[in-house]
DNA sequence: ATATTAATGAAAATAATTATCAATAAGGAA
DNA sequence: TTCCTTATTGATAATTATTTTCATTAATAT
């Protein structure tokens, strides 16, 4: 029996962290998992909870140390929408189909992503981020695009 | 003799307040002030900093209230730039020519404005919100684009 | 000038995130 | 496999930004 967290297949981002030196580990994998599995908008301490189901073991500092390195090697994002606790993604790039951008609402804190109408904004984007890149000697790694305002419950229920 | 504080002239906002109900005390006034006088990325540190110079009465509390008001007012808004603090700008809506973009550098946390190529930038926004406005119900009232990534001296020492 | 009540400021309370440090476990070497 | 080195972990304490509480103060209408 190999283990109850058995090493299973090996996933497309264990090269990376061989490549760097860095470990693979059990919360590693499973943060991974969870953030791979629900993809959307996860706080730490959601994270923290999934991860728990599945690994009581792990300690919420875990949680912040991991999703600091997943950032700092670029494979996943961080949001902040203004409700005082950063979100979590998985940084499929601007060109996989999954990238998508926000309508938050500033009363209930709702977030919406929309993909559709993004392949017009990219396109102004990657043209823009060259100009910028040029004038302001700067290498752009990644880009948000955010619109605030009121969803449709918040928007009726203020009338 | 008025007062240290003397009321000088009235000041574009203050119809504002009046119309709201909303009484102009001297802590608003300056802290209007100081965001008018330096415009970008102020946390409410920097804020209370600034006032202080100037009234050294005031009380870290007033600031953020006063912060919290004026964003219900929409006289100013609030970034998020990921560094655990917020910060607060004028809000000059989206045609005047003070509107800007960010990028922002991942590394050391400088914050350049860019005000060029948001022409463009603007008029595709305005026909994306449109479609958002309509297909998701969502009243917008404001938007961000950021672009993160190193700037120059990050991104050389890096190497 | 006075009364009413919104607004203020000091201090305490929250909440998210980070630092500390002894114990554990991943991965290479024997 | 077993041992060794050292990166990683988790419990706890420490920070830091922001909010809440509440008695005091001051802006406005009268």
């Amino acid at each position: 029996m190999p283990g109850r967290w058995g090493r299973g297949p090996a996933k497309w981002w264990h090269g990376e962290f061989r490549g760097c030196g860095y470990r693979i580990t059990i919360p590693r994998q499973i943060i991974l998992q969870v953030l791979d599995e629900s993809k959307e908008h996860l706080s730490a301490e959601d994270i923290y909870l999934k991860v728990h189901n599945i690994y009581p073991a792990i300690g919420l500092t875990t949680v912040y140390r991991t999703l600091d390195l997943l950032i700092n090697m670029g494979l996943i994002f961080k949001f902040d929408f203004g409700d005082g606790r950063a979100r979590y993604e998985l940084s499929r790039g601007p060109k996989e189909p999954s990238h998508h951008h926000h309508l938050i609402c500033t009363n209930c804190g709702r977030i919406i992503d929309y993909t559709d109408f993004v392949d017009e904004e990219l396109e102004l984007l990657k043209k823009t981020e060259k100009k910028l890149s040029k004038k302001y000697s700067f290498e752009i790694k990644n880009h948000t695009i955010q619109f605030y305002g009121l969803c449709e419950k918040c928007s009726t229920s203020k009338e």
